[in-house]
RNA sequence: UCCCGAGUAGCGCAGCGGUAGCGCAGGUGACUGUUAAUCACUUGGUCGUAAGUUCGAAUCUUACCUCGGGAGCCA
């Protein structure tokens, strides 16, 4: 269907399949069906004419919704608003749509209504182009790994490993839940659940990251990542948070945080230069319809530097900003949205990695630094949707995990395997996660993350 | 989970104590190499759910459900 949009196609012939946008009928005897098969966002209209043998009977029928099969010309349309038209041979009928129950339009509609018909949803221009988005977004993930040698490693999705620290976990069972054995219990009490009867002989869960399964590939393979479906089971409403999520983690043996930063950057400016190169005609129509600054936002981005700068020289610029915020700013806080917000809207206006952050604020396997007070984490910060990686270097010394683990409430004994990479032949290493929806929402301009994944997992949310 | 706001025709909305309205969509007709076509007429509603106040509730009160904005948790 894109060949027949251009000019250098007038004079073939074609076969078109796809689905019909509208019809608007000349009683000059023929009528134009706008025809759409989601490979592009243009549709091609087709000139179908009386003369047709079914034009009656059945082309007169068709209308929004309704998949057709178009056998005709490409030739020049003397009408405005396209450059070529196909020129009906015939057309046949796959399936008509009844236009007074067809759910969707020929208007705009809300992004509310449409996550309730999220069947269908992916029939209008607007998730046409979110889907092609994320699709150029994955392919151009695994093509910048790729290209730089990183080999790509399948984590396992269901985990035993109970406490990997990044928030709340769906559990996995087949114990029956009317009837969960126990184990006795002394006085009558409730016994506690005897996991050894479950499937895996243990409680396990959906994994919340990828990352210490990652550590062990790259501490044998170097340099790896991960992208696959990420689970949180946190009670979380809001237009960035999803259940069910994608997340891309690289981890990079031999690699400290400079390394590491500096791939997170590059990692991202490719993947805006490939979606502005391969999906053009999607991006003009985010940034007419949805969010009029998107272009010229990654534009910017691609052609200027991140700004980095560590937790503390952070800390100190939104103390002397004289901006009052909601929560004050001193040093040893987390970083609110409000802050992460005046840092990349008002202060740098482009994205900003904030390094070096104190470490009881950041998780146990994260380098600490020499100070005793910080550790070798980041996140990259985007304007409007806020955290979109987060990495760190990995502490790779041996007694200070272990310390660390113990200060953190965390047994050793339960990481014996993540302390045997640091054991035998230990490197220093680092890496990072990338959210995917949230990377489709900043390149869209998308306002809610439920609308950048096709069927949308959250708390109340599972209906498609 | 917390704080606000909103649920009225298929969709987008107005009405905010006196019994239901507009635009679009759908239907019918007119007109036209048309472009979210245009014009005329027209079908269509237990006013989110449940209870309460009142002579009377879409409108006031309470609870619940769902959605949106913000916050927390994070990617």
């Amino acid at each position: 269907m894109q060949d027949a949009l251009k000019v250098e196609s007038i004079g073939k012939k074609v076969k078109l399949c796809g689905w019909v946008r509208t019809r608007r009928d000349s009683k000059g005897g023929f009528s134009f069906i706008e025809l759409n098969d989601g490979s592009c966002m243009k549709s091609v209209q087709v000139l179908a004419e009386a003369g047709l043998s079914n034009y009656e009977s059945e082309i007169l029928k068709t209308g929004i919704g309704s998949s057709i099969e178009v056998v005709g010309e490409i030739v020049e349309s003397p009408g405005k608003g396209q450059t070529t038209e196909v020129k009906a041979e015939t057309i046949k009928i796959h399936g008509y749509a009844d236009r007074a129950t067809y759910p969707l339009q020929k208007k705009a509609t809300s992004m509310e209504y449409l996550r309730t018909i999220a069947h269908l949803r992916p029939r209008t221009n607007t998730f046409g182009a979110i889907a092609r988005v994320r699709n150029e977004v994955s392919r151009s993930i695994h093509s910048f790994f790729q290209s730089r040698g990183f080999l790509y490693v399948h984590t396992p999705i269901i985990t035993a490993s109970d406490c990997e620290g990044a928030g709340q976990m769906f559990n996995v069972t087949c114990l029956d839940l009317n009837d969960i054995p126990r184990k006795p219990a002394e006085g009558g009490a409730r016994g506690e659940i005897n996991f050894e009867e479950d499937f895996f002989g243990r409680p396990t869960h959906l994994t919340v990251s990828g990352q210490l399964e990652a550590e062990i590939y790259a501490t044998a393979l170097s340099n790896v990542y991960t992208f696959g479906p990420t689970f949180r089971a946190e009670n979380s409403n809001t237009s960035r948070h999803l259940a069910e999520f994608w997340m891309v983690e690289p981890e990079m043996a031999f690699c400290d945080l400079e390394g590491d930063m500096q791939c997170a950057e590059d990692f991202l400016k490719t993947i805006f230069t490939d979606v502005m190169n391969n999906c053009g005609a999607d991006m003009e129509f985010f940034n007419q319809w949805i969010d009029k600054t998107v272009l010229e936002t990654l534009k910017h981005i691609v052609d200027s530097d991140f700004v980095r700068i560590s937790y503390t020289e952070a800390v100190d610029i939104l103390v002397k900003s004289g901006h009052t915020f909601e929560f004050p700013v001193s040093w040893g806080i987390d970083l609110q949205s409000e802050h992460e917000r005046y840092l990349t809207e008002t202060k740098f206006k482009k994205p900003v990695i904030v390094y070096d952050y104190p470490k009881d604020i950041k998780a146990f396997y994260m380098r600490l630094n020499d100070d005793g007070k910080t550790v070798r984490a980041m996140d990259v910060l985007m304007p409007k949707v806020g955290e979109i990686i987060g990495g760190s270097q990995r502490e790779e010394r041996l007694d200070v995990l272990i310390e660390r683990m113990k200060s953190c409430d965390l047994d050793p004994e339960e990481y014996w395997w993540y302390l045997d990479l640091r054991r035998f032949g230990t490197v220093p290493h680092a890496g990072f996660g990338l959210g995917l929806e949230r990377t489709v929402q900043f390149i869209t301009g998308m306002g809610n993350i439920r609308d950048v994944i096709p069927f949308p997992r959250a708390p109340k949310t599972a209906d498609f």
